[in-house]
DNA sequence: TCGATCGCATTTGCATACACAATCGATCGA
DNA sequence: TCGATCGATTGTGTATGCAAATGCGATCGA
């Protein structure tokens, strides 16, 4: 087994087993590992992590809280099993937040913020002529959380953040397609141009766009693999 | 759809003694009974509940992700402390959130769910002729969770009432003004009527105008007894 | 008198053990 | 042959025990 001792020699060994656990199936639903459906069988989960059931039954129950998951009681756990029909909820529920944020941020962000921003948006260009997938979704991450914060409102830029990583988990491949990075720093252009208007209401019109496009850009990759399964 | 079987959420001696506990404490929370900050010892909490410190950690996780409480590794759980600041900010979320909802609702519900909530809206009249706070209550649940059904949006149903019940267990007296009672029915005869000429926008406008009428009659609530904490 | 360090007590985090509920298969009955 | 009921098995829910870590107090030093 591996020892445990306090020195951190690979990376985050240093942190609560039950946390560690939960980012590790975090990551394994996200990327697809743990299929929708899968079952999570608590005694089978503690060997693979070399732990017992306690911090495992720990990380269920934080996922389950956070969706992840689902629990029915004494019949164990699944991977949240998701239908495009809920994707696409999820999908607009985040449009709506969204366009709340940026909404609010237009209003209430002050200048040093929104140099920040646009620092940020300028910074997307370079991204997209290269192409790199990987690094646009890290960039469309900090551009969205920057307005998040802008809104001034910490509860809101939490669940935000939420209900974003909740969907982030399913959504994978999604920018995979060369065009769809192009159009989306554009609609980001577009966004940015309302909010240095001030029009927030037009900001947040063209934010809902924005997402509702990128779950359109889902829908057919959804289509495409249609699990119909488990 | 009622998958929610198996889990009966409360006054039931029969369920699992997690989720037992776990409500116990949301609603000792949301009576005040432990204050905010208040500390959680879970051998304290076992023994007060008769049981042991495991179905009591699974509660306290369970609360630590809904927000209730603040858990710090190996230094034990608070009840979340809660600024003035970040109740008006959760009412602000929940002011936003409520107006996507009924805007989405305007455009999307039924006749049959559109009779359901004229005729809910009607039965209030009499309640606040007789001033009883915890009827309102209990009937202002029912109009708001009617319009978050009728977005035909079950993920950001689920997200509202959540958050709602997130800001429930700190706003106790909030509507223990008898003033109070008659404005807000009144507002919401406002937003019916928007409803009814099919007007999502107006709806959405008074509905946000709506929560944040019950967040200033909160504040001066907030003012009195100002805590400062423990 | 004030600060720091060491040791103790309390409490969390994890492991292990046990009991009961749910599922699955087999046997019995029609 | 098909259905139902009953038992065995699997796995969750809970209890208990142990070890490490944190916080506090006392003692030592300046």
């Amino acid at each position: 087994m591996a020892s445990n001792f306090e020195t951190e020699d690979d990376g985050d060994d240093r942190g609560l087993l039950s946390d560690r656990i939960r980012n590790a199936l975090t990551d394994e639903i996200a990327t697809g590992t743990l299929a929708a459906g899968a079952a999570l069988d608590e005694q089978q989960l503690a060997d693979r992590f070399g732990a017992s059931r306690t911090p495992v039954r720990e990380a269920l129950r934080q996922l389950a809280a956070g969706g992840l998951v689902e629990l029915r009681a004494r019949r164990g756990g699944v991977v949240a099993r998701m239908t495009p029909e809920r994707i696409m909820e999820m999908f607009e529920t985040v449009a709506e937040i969204e366009a709340i944020c940026v909404r609010l941020a237009t209003y209430r962000m002050t200048p040093l913020e929104r140099s920040h921003l646009i620092e940020l948006h300028d910074l997307s260009q370079p991204i997209v002529e290269t192409g790199d997938f990987d690094a646009y979704d890290s960039f469309n991450r900090q551009f969205h959380e920057a307005i998040y914060h802008a809104t001034h409102n910490s509860f809101l830029a939490e669940q935000a953040i939420a209900v974003r990583n909740r969907l982030n988990a399913f959504r994978r491949t999604q920018l995979r397609q060369g065009e769809r990075l192009r159009r989306s720093r554009d609609e980001h252009e577009a966004i940015m141009q309302a909010i240095a208007e001030g029009d927030g209401e037009m900001a947040s019109r063209r934010m809902r766009a924005h997402m509702l496009n990128a779950a359109t850009s889902l829908s057919r990759f959804i289509e495409i693999n249609k699990p119909g399964g488990v």
